[in-house]
DNA sequence: TGACAATAGTGTGCGGCACACATTATAATG
DNA sequence: CATTATAATGTGTGCCGCACACTATTGTCA
């Protein structure tokens, strides 16, 4: 039964497909203030499930590189510590987006004439 | 002088957003067989960089997960390992294809919205 | 013959994600 | 009031994979 490793390589892979565009996706996301919690909801609902236990430490390594900014908000009821883009952040953004869109195009470009031969694409 | 930093976290970052690409890129190239030392050049051609270092190890865990299959020329000045995908591994590509444009769906829909505002493109 | 290129292999280190676990405090419920 | 659930953050371990530097062999060409 090489079916069951099959679905397991294939996770596999297409998690390490998504694991350096978590970053991506969060800084994404933090042009405005977010705590962590709200952030893994909000990326779960926009189709980008990720682990409480992956967001924070992520947090504090992109706080501690200087992308991000953060600030305890102790008003509302439990305390929330907000992350939000540094200006060195949102720099590193638009790059980081460059770069992605740019391997988007490569990737293209390598996949490109594959399709069509086993593939009856209308 | 933080700006000497900026780079290498930038370049750790899109280093980290290729690294799981580069299975699929290479599967891409493997519909005919292909020995590593060319596809590393190839690749290279086609805006995709890749150590060889990289690729060989790379190469003998796809054969060990079932995905390629290999097989020696030695009629060829040098002897040259061929590497092909296999039937499963074929599917599993596909599969792959599919998360990709999942991945880059998604990631789209992220990025959406953002643009625009200190960034004037005509 | 000697040097360089082609070709393959490996092993170690660094780093990151996932997962499971721990922790606090608030709100809700009986 | 006590108990439980939930919001919210934090962490530590393990697995895995790339990059890099290194080794090894064999042709080829000067």
């Amino acid at each position: 039964m090489e079916n069951v490793k099959q679905a397991e390589i294939i996770a596999g892979l297409a998690q390490e497909l998504r694991r350096g565009v978590v970053v991506l996706a969060a800084l994404s996301q933090l042009d405005e203030p977010q705590y962590g919690y709200s952030l893994v909801s909000q990326l779960g609902e926009m189709g980008f499930p990720i682990e409480a236990g992956t967001l924070y430490p992520l947090f504090r390594r992109l706080e501690k590189q200087g992308l991000l900014e953060s600030l305890w908000d102790t008003n509302e009821s439990r305390p929330r510590k907000y992350y939000k883009l540094s200006s060195m952040g949102r720099e590193v953004y638009e790059r980081l987006c460059e770069e992605w869109a740019q391997l988007v195009d490569s990737v293209e470009n390598l996949l490109k004439g594959k399709e069509g031969e086993e593939n009856g694409n209308s």
